[in-house]
DNA sequence: AAAACAATTAGGAATCGTTACGATTTATTG
DNA sequence: CAATAAATCGTAACGATTCCTAATTGTTTT
């Protein structure tokens, strides 16, 4: 996913074309991570000062409903990230410090879909590996240096 | 895990006996599945009316600190079960209608811990399935008869 | 270019789940 | 029973998210 690509499904599917969500796009694609709705905001505020809360919802809410942008609740918040390129399902690690995520090219449910029946209508799964990025424990073991 | 084992731990680690806490512990007994602290709040309140939801989060937080309860996080809400009796870490599908679990005796981790290393530090995963039980279905159907 | 129309927005209030608080009550111990 | 610490109530505060309405803006049509 990059921006151009979105503003153009934005576009085709009705939406219409606003400065603020060129660079809420261009914000996800700078940060290849996972931002908190806050952290958008924040972001675009520097821009756009007056900016809403009602605003960065709306247009997280469309970008994932278009398959633009994709969404986890990690930690009881909202965590936005552009939808992977890679066209195949597949999972995360994911660093709950700063939110870089690395992919996992398995998905357990290919191992055990045969097992699950027995009734059980199955919608959907979530397989998340939790942890902290080689980036961030280095500047952890930095600020503990020094205390 | 059953009230008089999960009392007894409750004694071990110096917490006091209240009729609300075994009442908390024997309402887990009985719906062997994710319970919300709204729903605990209401069960509770038939006999305490007064009960404060403090006090429910409260026992609910003490509970899972002594893995007598599991939490995991659905749709943006904190939800408890009794710990499962099962020693060996194991996953779950879980109903989103009534909660009601069934197990997953494999761990989606063992097949990939070789290759997650790189320097990430894995501290925890979530692997969940989610969709309707049997039971749930049929209620649905029924209800979809006769419109 | 102006008018018309629908989509988008700011700003703030409302809602929801959860946590925090001080005053009061209760369980436990001796 | 008295002393002590823990537990509870009632309510307020909180942060994240949603909802609302009047004003603004992007797009399409004349
Ligand atoms: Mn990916
Ligand atoms: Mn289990
Ligand atoms: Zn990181
Ligand atoms: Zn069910």
């Amino acid at each position: 996913m990059n921006v151009t690509k979105a503003l153009n499904i934005m576009k085709e599917q009705g939406f219409k074309y606003t400065a603020k969500r060129e660079e809420l796009l261009q914000l996800f694609s700078d940060e290849k991570r996972y931002l908190t709705a806050k952290e958008v905001l924040n972001s675009l505020q520097k821009n756009y000062p007056g900016m809403s809360v009602d605003t960065v919802y709306r247009n997280l809410a469309i970008f994932e409903e278009m398959d633009i942008l994709e969404m986890t609740e990690l930690e009881g918040e909202m965590h936005f990230r552009f939808s992977c390129s890679t066209t195949a399902h597949h999972h995360h690690l994911i660093c709950l410090e700063c939110g870089k995520t690395r992919e996992i090219e398995t998905c357990p449910m290919d191992w055990l879909n045969e097992n699950v029946d027995g009734g059980f209508e199955v919608t959907g799964h979530k397989f998340e590996i939790y942890g902290m990025c080689a980036e961030c424990k280095r500047t952890k073991q930095k600020e503990a240096a020094h205390v």
